[in-house]
DNA sequence: TTTGCATGAGGTGTTGACACTTTGCTTGCG
DNA sequence: CGCAAGCAAAGTGTCAACACCTCATGCAAA
């Protein structure tokens, strides 16, 4: 529910928390995501940055930021552009995710307090609720299902994990269910399988905790497949 | 063999390849693998600049790439540190490999070719032979299991593993080998296993691959967790 | 002696300007 | 009419200078 703050640019007040640099990072990040700067579309730094009231320098040092994220991509003289999401490219990213959280739900079964498990549990129930009332459907579903892999990768308690997971391509994976939001006919099911892996954290089971969440990725991206094609 | 060269920044020839900022990435990079830079050291801009008879916008433009390769942290206003591997760090880099490259391995028993999964069979024989002869032990078997390992993750086709494990975290790796460089009674057992590793490439069987890689990495991971207490 | 604040130096964040590269169009020649 | 060379505009790479922040040093007051 309280995801870290995107802080808004652009706004009356000049928001005064963190750098120019940073500031400028998440409001091009949030633009991205939001499909506001279309997929493949060219970034021109003297536009962009009078756009933003900022000089060409901070703005450079915020496009490289997205390039580490993978959010945009930047070729040598030649400028920078909106990533673009192929459908190849997209079952990538879910092999990657099979892979990393499979991982992350193996150690989170090891890592995670009590409290924490029941602190998911409560989060799963609310989400139960929310599909039977069928409100909210499409946003609050997916963002209850990205809180949900989210707080597994955090339990994880693996540094290396969380910066991958939920710093560096968190964003990549927001702008897919973004852009791409298919209605979530798999809704209930991947529900289901979200209380199998609660059970496998409940049971301290490493093995079954990383095969249910490799098989529920897995699951999401043949649903994919099946979309695009 | 032939990895992608490294440009040496500073002597005669201003290196005509790449831009400025490019060259200095490499130039630190290859600093900080060495541990010319040694871990946790402070980078201070106008110094690195002038030694490097750069200016601060080209440097800082560096940084922040070998930000995003985790070789260095920056704090706002309190400037950049060369990253120190704890032992906690290493063994979860560790975890992160097992599963990355056991997804790696998977996806290559179909992905790769014939002629690469020969050529693999090559490189494995010559390693064998230096085995033998008990000769080049420290560095080339080193530099050897990494290009195994290299040549896996390529074979995957999987743009996603390759960009993450090639380009945006080898070179961390690459720190961690020449650094805590522990004389490797391991070596012949590497070698056992990256054979096995072969066998399942050369049956196209993608279970197999993936196991004997996760309990390679395993067995890396333990040797290591030993070496450390 | 110790605590608190002022001050200065060093360092980072940010900016505007300059130089080179790319690109699309124009112009002149075959 | 087609094509190559050249030119102009836009864009990126690089730089030096300015503004703000942080930290350490020293001084003054309790």
């Amino acid at each position: 529910m309280t995801e870290p703050g995107l802080i808004e640019l652009d706004r009356g007040v000049p928001s005064p928390v963190g750098t120019l640099t940073d500031r400028l990072f998440d409001a091009l990040q949030r633009a991205i995501v939001e499909g506001e700067m279309p997929q493949g579309s060219k970034i021109s730094e003297p536009e962009l940055a009078r756009r933003h009231g900022v000089s060409r320098g901070s703005l450079r040092e915020a496009i490289a930021r997205l390039e580490a994220c993978k959010l945009v991509e930047r070729k040598p003289n030649l400028g920078a552009r909106v990533v673009e999401l192929s459908a190849e490219q997209l079952i990538e990213i879910f092999q990657l995710r099979e892979a990393l959280e499979g991982m992350a739900a193996r150690l989170a079964a090891e890592a995670m307090s009590d409290a924490e498990i029941d602190a998911l549990g409560a989060l799963l129930a609310q989400h139960g609720q929310q599909i039977e009332q069928e409100q909210g459907q499409a946003y609050f579903q997916k963002q209850g299902d990205l809180d949900f892999h989210f707080r597994i990768v955090q339990g994880s308690k693996n540094r290396q994990l969380i910066a991958l997971l939920c710093e560096d391509r968190y964003h990549l994976l927001r702008m897919y269910r973004v852009q791409f939001g298919m209605r979530s006919q798999r809704c209930r099911q991947a529900f289901e399988e979200h209380q199998y892996l609660l059970s496998a954290l409940r049971s301290r089971d490493p093995e079954m905790a990383e095969l249910v969440m490799r098989q529920h990725v897995r699951s999401s991206r043949r649903n994919l497949e099946q979309a695009l094609a």
